[in-house]
DNA sequence: ACCCAGGGTCGTC
DNA sequence: GACGACCCTGGG
């Protein structure tokens, strides 16, 4: 472990606030002394600040903190060409992405984002990073730096001596017994992390992760988008289908008008707003999804 | 004090 | 495929 410091210079796309608050990650925290935040990407601390339009980080790595940092914030992703073509679809797309311009899509740990994202089941952000947390200082490793304490999130290895009993105790509710059996599965192989990175197909990797107790078909797209840059897909939780319902219930019906007899209820569901999603958005749908949800939720306060 | 919703999933009908 | 239950916490 050293401290190292990288500087990355005239970056486009790249506001702390967007990347962090966006609902991607769980672990990084805003100081507000020096507006900077801090957060462990596998076993290293990064804490990282933005000066006019250089992005400084400081880091206590066991690697190389240039390449933690290319290949984390998936610095070879060129966000201006993505936010061009997504705004020129329509005017909502337009004002969504102007309000989350400094987004980037992180490239997070697949098997951190899965238990991350099966503990997000109809959940809310305090207590899932508060979880987090938790699991992190009971099974994961002790970093220190600064005079501080920081805690690596638990390999599977560290985290199967918990039983669903240690999980329960510390907050996971329900969800301590699907944390548990996934847990064992990725110990066993049943699925093999390893090898989920390298498919390519986006329904395979689906049904994979399917397997996993805790895995519908919300979580799945998720571990997908932020972890694997699958841009694809279109996770769909409540505020996503609510701002699609608010923005496209019309365009919607008129589809179905034509092509299918109206539903029972006539609201809009999932699979209506997926085909719709695949149909405006095309390969850039999980962009998309980002910076809708971010932007609909964010009105909220 | 009570109620409700929260980045859903699972079992049952 | 629809519907209710699910553990727990913060906010009204």
């Amino acid at each position: 472990m050293n401290e190292q410091i990288y500087t990355i210079d005239n970056v486009e796309s790249f506001e702390l606030r967007d990347i962090f608050e966006c609902g991607q990650c769980f672990r990084w925290n805003l100081d507000k002394q020096d507006n900077s935040y801090t957060g462990i990407v596998g076993k290293n601390v990064l804490n990282i600040k933005k000066e006019q339009n250089k992005i400084i980080v400081k880091g206590y790595c066991t690697d190389n903190i240039k390449d933690i940092c290319n290949n984390y914030f998936d610095l070879a992703t060129n966000y201006e060409k993505i936010k061009h073509q997504l705004s020129s679809i329509d005017n909502n797309m337009k004002l969504s992405v102007n309000y989350g311009k400094g987004i980037r899509i992180l490239h997070q740990d697949v098997w951190e984002t899965l238990i991350s994202f099966i503990i997000s089941a109809n959940n809310n952000i305090p207590r899932i990073k508060g979880i987090i947390e938790k699991l992190s200082k009971n099974y994961g490793q002790e970093i220190e730096w600064n005079n501080k304490k920081y805690y690596s999130f638990p390999t599977a290895s560290e985290l199967s001596v918990a039983t669903v009993e240690d999980l329960r105790k510390l907050g996971l509710g329900f969800r301590d017994e699907r944390v548990f059996k996934t847990t064992k599965m990725i110990m066993d192989k049943q699925v093999d992390i390893t090898k989920l990175e390298e498919m390519e197909d986006i329904n395979e990797l689906r049904e994979e992760l399917l397997k996993l107790p805790g895995v519908g078909p919300k979580v799945a797209d998720c571990i997908m988008l932020f972890s694997m840059k699958k841009y694809e897909v279109f996770p769909i939780d409540v505020w996503v289908k609510r701002v699609m319902t608010e923005l496209y219930t019309n365009e919607i019906v008129k589809i179905k008008d034509v092509n299918t007899k109206l539903h029972s209820n006539n609201t809009i569901n999932n699979k209506q707003i997926l085909e719709l999603a695949s149909n405006k958005y095309g390969k850039l749908a999980g962009l998309a999804q980002q910076y809708l949800f971010y932007w609909r939720r964010e009105q909220e306060n």
